[in-house]
DNA sequence: CGGATTGGATACCAACCGGTATGCACCTGT
DNA sequence: ACAGGTGCATACCGGTTGGTATCCAATCCG
């Protein structure tokens, strides 16, 4: 039995206590010393693996914060047959699924878009890799879905997925500040309606 | 002439240097020293206007930015004899007016609510203060114009206006992370489609 | 078996933070 | 004209921050 540790697990337990960490605080509030508090380890661990905290920070983004939504949005979405109906379902099961952490903490992705993104150049471009991924990823089923005549032809699969995002992105951040689930099923609800709505033949 | 300012003009001076001071930095990365630099004042000025850094972000919420709103918004939404018009050139000349802004630093209600109302039960009162105002004005509006016969009676107007400001903030907030004045554009534009589509016999 | 490298701990630092105590002009009420 | 309060400046404080320099133990490699 080893006393010392794979590298590679202290790495991922820093990332997950970072990510609680700047999910809960933000980043530029996020605790250094909270987070080594909180994995019993110290700054030399730290910043042994992480050159300073920004490399951290992005660190989150792209290896945790990335991957959820890789694992949990975009590959089942990509997999499906029937895309449209995969869209409503993903946005009604994940978020009801995920609901307390939504109405407490808010999106980690949109948290750090919002406080990062005009500050530091590198956050926004770490950031706006997984947001175009995101939309990239619905717009990518709108256009299946449109090349099985699902929704009419003069859509624009582009405008319509970045809307969605926006949106669902609106509608988290608004339910976190009323602190309300009921909030968050209300607008959400409409959203999954404008979206029903790209089905009917809209003229 | 008077060698000392009136105190209502130092005041004001502190509050608006501090909103555009949280606009750039959000709250918690506020810094005093920066606000007082701005303004040529010191601390004792600050500190006997204002018995807090809270205290005067709470007066920065309710004296600056509610009223901006209510000025440029709730106002002229209420004073409206075409409600369901008024709201849709609202979203485009108002956008339009304030999108550099907008793309460069966000909106200031909704950066601060998705900082501070998860951290601080004071903030998060006072902002959905204002927040309950937006929506309420939304909703006035869109029933008047169902009174009007403008949109149909079964539209549920507390939950679309709901989800117009909603969506609003998130349009404002994807397009500040992409710093593209051409995403808002687009994205508001699907929110002006949605707002459009209540109007007809949507069965 | 023995140097070199890796993984991590300890102790420390300067900078900055929000906040406070005090002092001092000036205006005001009487 | 003098006492008191108002409006603000100066100086200072303890605490926290991100970051660094140093050191030790274990492992790996030859």
């Amino acid at each position: 039995m080893p006393t010392t540790n794979t590298p590679d697990s202290t790495r991922a337990t820093l990332l997950e206590a970072a990510f609680t960490e700047i999910h809960r605080h933000g980043f530029q509030a996020a605790s250094l010393s909270r987070i080594l508090a909180d994995t019993g380890l110290t700054k030399g661990a730290l910043y042994h693996h992480f050159p300073s905290k920004q490399a951290l920070g992005l660190a989150v983004v792209d290896e945790v914060i990335h991957q959820r939504l890789e694992q949990n949005i975009f590959r089942p979405l990509k997999n499906s047959p029937r895309p449209l109906d995969t869209l409503l379902h993903l946005l009604e099961e994940r978020i009801q699924a995920r609901q307390h952490e939504l109405v407490n903490l808010g999106c980690p992705l949109n948290n750090l878009m919002q406080e990062m993104s005009p500050l530091d150049p590198q956050f926004q471009a770490h950031l706006n890799k997984v947001l175009e991924a995101w939309v990239h990823s619905f717009e990518s089923a709108l256009k299946l879905a449109q090349a099985q005549g699902e929704i009419p032809a003069q859509v624009d699969c582009a405008a319509v997925a970045l809307f969605i995002v926006s949106s669902l992105e609106g509608c988290i951040g608004i339910a976190k500040n009323r602190r309300s689930s009921e909030a968050l099923r209300s607008c959400t609800h409409q959203l999954r309606c404008y979206i029903e709505h790209l089905r009917r033949p809209s003229l």
